[in-house]
RNA sequence: GGACGGGUUCCCGAGUGGCCAAAGGGAACAGACUGUAAAUCUGUCGGUUAUUGCCUUCGAUGGUUCGAAUCCAUCCCCGUCCA
């Protein structure tokens, strides 16, 4: 069965007992089986890492920033260098998120109207425009394989009223973006949002999923309600998606998360966590969380990191080296760090996906949720 | 031997009569981080108390004063320069 759009999703091995399936993801830059953590690299860079150092870790599709890219270095010089895929050397397939969350994260420098979004850089504080078909024509210029939409992302708490506003006004920009998308190389994913209201994710879903897009996203998670509420939600709602379509679960997360929504049907995750608590110090383990600068835990601690893990990390390293490099502000251990946190999310998930071939994932999830490796 | 300068809470360092348990930085300890304004941010940081408080503390000792880290005397250290 070949899908009209470059960008294609097989369901593998639907599980019996959870909404989760095993599948397979088409792309321009290769294939990425599902279910998937994708590592982000909002400027162009994973932060520390390579892509060497990703691939080799079966790393096969990462993230960049729409907005980020387009204030530096330009996206007109992306595409003067042949495209984000050749500018940063990466050969896997890409995703550009579409600035929705930074009208999120950037709140307070900036307007949103219907026309589209006035942002201030936050660089420069110069004020700049974003409509759907202007982030469009910028993410067919990064030239990423999979882009978003351009959506608002409100905070959880928001008020029904202010989301039903929103989500009608995110409706009208997704068909903006739509007509604006033209590169077929491009595949454009459509956006859900709806807060933890059920009745308006299931409603937005169904207006998001009436346009034939190659994926579908779920936002507006992790942005001020608890982890339950956010799981909670999505497994009410991550199910009604397209089952012959990708589903991806922005922003999210912890190795609960991904376990967790997962067996609520999700395809694909992108989350900064695993890269960010790296370089501060917070390491996610099979044993649980270690927060790498306890000088009395760790000091003295010649074991590995974790002794389950097989990345570069965990094999070369002892616990007190990563501590002495993390007190001593070295910008190794932020590599060393990030390493280690991308691989262990990333085996998590190939871990998720051989169970999932095995017909054992909901088992495997039960336990996995009971162990210490479940943290937060 | 002489002339200056200086000794402040773990460290550096501000403070020269009351608003000082004493700025600021560092260290230490604790916490946060979820489509990356993040190698970031927050809290604690003399003791005790539920608090206003009380106690101890600014090299040492002794004074002046209603009141001293701040003024005076002596002493002990440290630095620079001159013999």
């Amino acid at each position: 069965m070949i899908s009209p759009h470059l960008v294609h999703f097989e369901s593998l091995v639907p599980d019996t007992e959870t909404h989760a399936r095993r599948g397979r993801l088409w792309t321009p830059h290769g294939i990425v089986e599902t279910p998937v953590f994708m590592p982000v690299g909002t400027v162009g860079s994973v932060k520390s890492l390579t892509p060497d150092d990703l691939y080799a870790d079966d790393v096969r599709i990462i993230l960049g920033n729409t907005y980020h890219l387009y204030l530096r270095p330009g996206h007109e010089l992306i595409r003067d260098f042949g495209g984000l895929h050749k500018f940063i050397n990466w050969k896997g397939a890409m995703l550009t998120d579409s600035g929705g969350f930074q009208v999120f994260s950037l709140k307070g420098i900036r307007k949103i109207e219907e026309e589209g979004v006035t942002f201030r850089s936050h660089l420069d504080g110069s004020k700049h425009l974003f409509t759907p078909e202007k982030v469009i024509g910028i993410e067919e210029a990064i030239g990423a394989d999979i882009i978003m939409a351009f959506d608002e992302c409100p905070p959880a708490l928001e008020s029904r009223a202010y989301f039903e506003k929103s989500l009608a006004r995110t409706t009208r920009w997704l068909h903006r973006c739509n007509n604006a998308w033209k590169r077929e190389q491009s595949s454009l994913f459509g956006i859900v949002q709806g807060g933890l209201f059920k009745d308006l994710r299931r409603r937005h879903i169904e207006e998001v999923c009436a346009l034939d897009l190659p994926g579908f996203a779920l936002g507006g998670y992790s942005v001020g309600e608890s982890p339950e509420e956010m799981h909670e939600g999505v497994a009410d709602c991550a199910h009604l998606l397209p089952a012959d379509r990708p589903r991806y679960l922005m922003g999210v997360g912890t190795p609960v998360d991904l376990v967790t929504c997962t067996m609520a049907g999700i395809d694909m995750f992108d989350c900064v966590l695993p890269t960010r608590t790296a370089r501060h110090g917070l390491l996610y383990t099979s044993q649980g969380k270690v927060v790498i600068k306890k000088k009395a835990l760790y000091q003295r601690d010649e074991g590995p990191l974790d002794p389950n893990c097989n990345c570069y990390t965990c094999r070369n390293f002892s616990r007190a080296y990563l501590h002495h490099l993390f007190i001593t502000k070295e910008i190794l251990a932020m590599r060393l760090n990030s390493i280690h946190n991308v691989h262990y999310l990333v085996t998590l998930m190939a871990r998720v996906r051989k169970e999932l071939e095995q017909g054992t994932f909901a088992a495997f999830a039960k336990e996995f949720l009971n162990s210490p490796a479940a943290c937060r």
